[in-house]
DNA sequence: TTGTACGCGTTATCAA
DNA sequence: TTGATAACGCGTACAA
């Protein structure tokens, strides 16, 4: 590989020059400054990049940490489009992502923040992490900038960014109680994660505007996996018949639960009515197409992005950034 | 940031020392290895990648290369699959993947050899590559091992993985013939992908071993894209409305295929057939589901990544693998 | 078994 | 406007 070394002998100028002028300084003579350049291009120069790391130390990185990458996951497209909205904003920047996943498989696997700090990572975004992941908390107590998708800002230098939960979780049930469904289930996703929390408040947050008692049976959790939620809609609406509606905090689930809810027989949305979470491609095509409330993780992705380089830069940030959310309706939900 | 030399100063020995305790070497007695274990795990040294790099000149690190990350791409999954695959593999032998993308949006990109060199990159994988990308050509010109997805293996250093895609749209097709049809049409990609040739000679194959006559009308190209195919299934059918089934080179087409033809009033699969190529997550939940071939992106991101760290290690390898496709039968088509 | 000294490719400081 | 030189953090001949 071609150094600066090597270009500064061909050009009869000292490595410092051939720097310079590489990197558009102003005081270096145009001509040299020409010369250097041309024979640069003519010998196929490239930087080192672990060289300029090493001496800068800060390599206009940007990391983001995914819970795994399945096999048989990425079918809600969510990764995608976050990862595109956050190369399209790093790219116009100047700045690269690397992606970073802790495979349950290995267990030499680095902490979050030993990762970070090996690739001189400018700052990170997290996303799918649980609460109670060790690295997570070691992370968000370390000084690197973070930003947090679907949790609150917690730590030293973290941020946040997602939608209002609570609030979209409150519109999607009220949306449900509006076409006369006063039997509501919710199939939730887990314990530690920090919307699952939210979505649950805005769903009691619903019932109890419209003055409908709580049933904490209605209530399962399926940790947002299409094949739990199907086994739980079953139990579920074997035991309690009466419920008519079923608020699902994510597409994946409301798909399995549709499955459940064919193999027992229920028509939807005349036997029962199913409503969304996150608006994935797959919700389009269900059968029936499901109604569900979208969240834009392209957005997501690029205001993160944007986030983590105001932290970098030691700009003024707002430590929660909210999007907006936006109810689809398709034709998973009948009037009663 | 901790470096081995705190810890050298801290066990009062030499960085040498450390380095080879460290790393593991088995000149290093016992006790001090332990003790310098210690004091680096409680210090918190993480090594830096980019020193590394730097001295050792390799840096255990594939390059995936795609040819963008759109907005609204991502639906067919196939991405995140790969990916997945790759990273599954890479990171049993500790190798790490990053990814690049070119952006049309921005000028200021890098040739994939830049890119490559710059990081130190030991091969890549490519995706999605048109067959008339400059930067595709410089890369397999130069003598970095890639291995090309869906490409057959041409110049220097490289490899090839994807399903023989020939005989897989043959059988597609032979599939069609046998349910009695015999107006067939195809949706293909574009020119510029290897795969819309093998794929066009295996609609070609199967109807000549049926003694079906070829009628060029019937095929038209719709660049992979599913709002084109939209557009074109119209045309075509508006114009040979005696097709009674299509072949189609991806089931993004084939739903996009699927839309022209519930909105022309033509019922699936009773009116006219449909045979996608991929079997995608959409694939299933198409409405009537869609009859498919079927390639697991998955393992292709495992090979390839397996192949690449052959190449590297200059192990024998062979130039092009194939992969088994699998015909999945749903219910969009049906016998004349 | 351990340490000294050098080099990887680049940028930054300072002096010329 | 240019150049000599010292770093950056690490690995490794070579010597002890």
């Amino acid at each position: 590989m071609a150094t600066i070394r090597d270009i500064s002998k061909l050009a009869g100028v000292s490595v410092t020059t051939v720097s310079r002028a590489l990197n558009h300084y102003d005081d270096v003579s145009p001509t040299t400054k020409q010369k250097i350049i041309e024979i640069a291009k003519e010998i196929g120069y490239v930087p080192n990049r672990s060289a300029q790391n090493l001496v800068k130390n800060q390599n206009n990185t940007l990391a983001i940490i995914l819970s795994g990458l399945e096999k048989n996951g990425g079918k809600d497209n969510i990764i995608y489009r976050l990862l595109s909205g956050m190369y399209s904003y790093s790219e116009s920047v100047n700045y690269e992502v690397v992606l970073y996943t802790t495979s349950s498989a290995h267990q030499r696997e680095k902490t979050y923040v030993q990762f970070c700090r090996e690739h001189n990572i400018g700052g990170a975004v997290l996303n799918g992490i649980r609460l109670d992941d060790p690295y997570f908390k070691e992370l968000v107590n370390s000084d690197l900038p973070c930003v947090l998708i679907d949790i609150p800002a917690i730590g030293g230098n973290t941020s946040s960014i997602s939608i209002h939960n609570k609030q979209a979780a409150n519109d999607a049930v009220s949306y449900l109680i509006e076409q006369n469904h006063k039997h509501i289930g919710m199939i939730n996703g887990h314990g530690e994660a920090s919307v699952s929390l939210e979505r649950y408040e805005g769903y009691v947050m619903a019932l109890n505007k419209y003055k409908i008692e709580i049933n904490e049976q209605y209530i399962v959790h399926a940790d947002f996996q299409q094949n739990v939620a199907y086994e739980k809609t079953k139990q579920l609406l074997n035991k309690c018949p009466e419920i008519t509606a079923l608020f699902c905090a994510s597409d994946m689930m409301a798909l399995g639960a549709m499955k459940a809810m064919k193999e027992m027989n229920l028509k939807i949305p005349d036997d029962i009515s199913v409503i969304g979470f996150d608006d994935i491609p797959l919700a389009e095509f269900a059968t029936p197409p499901l109604t569900t409330m979208e969240q834009d993780f392209y957005r997501m992705g690029e205001e993160a992005a944007r986030q983590l380089l105001k932290m970098i830069k030691h700009e003024k940030t707002e430590r929660n950034i909210f999007l907006e959310h936006n109810l689809i309706v398709r034709n998973s939900v009948r009037m009663l």
